[in-house]
DNA sequence: CGCTAGTTGCAACAGAGTCTCAATTATGAT
DNA sequence: ATCATAATTGAGACTCTGTTGCAACTAGCG
């Protein structure tokens, strides 16, 4: 939708500019479908024959997710990655140790919890993760036997 | 506690060597109140005149971590922290923006949950981190101005 | 005691992300 | 439309965590 205009709008608002290279980076953005990371995304820019540099890359993706158009996802270790959250309800994720994929829940219980956790000890929440580890459906099935699921990345 | 002997134990079970290494890091793991990063621990093994190197840290943290005396604790982006687990009960944490002070929570709710969430995706668990991101009591009343909380780290 | 597999330290390496700096450019003011 | 200025960019050096290869060392079984 009019992402673009909603990003300028946070833009002009910090007293930011918008530049080529930003609107090539939220293009690219909308683009993508499931969750990315900044090599996905780097690969799809140079693809494109938008020469993004990686610091801008790093640079710019705070930003998108600080105009709540997308979110970042801290996998284990040095393994975040992002994913669209135009219109989308906040939800956290499963992590499936043999194959990767990611499944979303959300969970409205969690949420108040967290909530009277907080209020409980008097901690202002400006956020949260949530992360599920474990085998899905297929890698769980294929045998406990380590090693014999999906290969990791 | 014979937590020493209990990691004896989980060593020869899985054919591995009690060292004079790895006895020191039990007993500064052990004598740690609170959570502690690789640093703290590298400084206290130095202080007490014990050279482990930060390879052989690395290496054994995992060891302790699987045999169950400790807990380590993925903070966003390359902050792991541990914390001992000597009898103690699985919690999840509250993390301070502020001024790095991590709170402790339980709730039997939230892991019900969990397995809900995962029966229903046939998914099978075998770990969870949950964080909540925000202000302690004390930052929080600091005001919001940002940057006039304690320091962190 | 003696063997052998496990362990250690060192230093080189790796991955993810940040920072510096000179050159470029968007944007409000004129 | 032009200018002035603060923001932005790319390239590469750098930092921070953590990992790994290797030769020397050592725990612990027999």
């Amino acid at each position: 939708m009019q992402a673009i205009e909603r990003f300028a709008q946070y833009l002009s608002k910090h007293g930011l500019k918008m530049t080529r290279e930003r609107r090539a980076l939220i293009d690219h953005v909308l683009s993508v479908r499931g969750h990315f990371d900044v090599d996905d995304l780097l690969g799809r820019l140079r693809k494109a024959g938008h020469g993004v540099s990686r610091a801008t890359l790093y640079r710019n993706l705070p930003r998108l997710v600080d105009s709540g158009l997308i979110h970042k996802v801290e996998m284990a270790r040095g393994q975040a990655r992002y994913e669209l959250m135009l219109g989308r309800h906040h939800h956290d994720h499963m992590i499936c140790l043999g194959c990767g994929t990611i499944l979303e829940f959300e969970s409205p219980e969690v949420e108040r919890i967290q909530e009277v956790v907080c209020r409980r000890k008097k901690f202002v929440m400006t956020g949260h993760s949530h992360q599920i580890r474990g085998y899905c459906e297929s890698c769980a099935s294929v045998g406990s036997s380590p090693g014999s699921a999906g290969r990791r990345r």
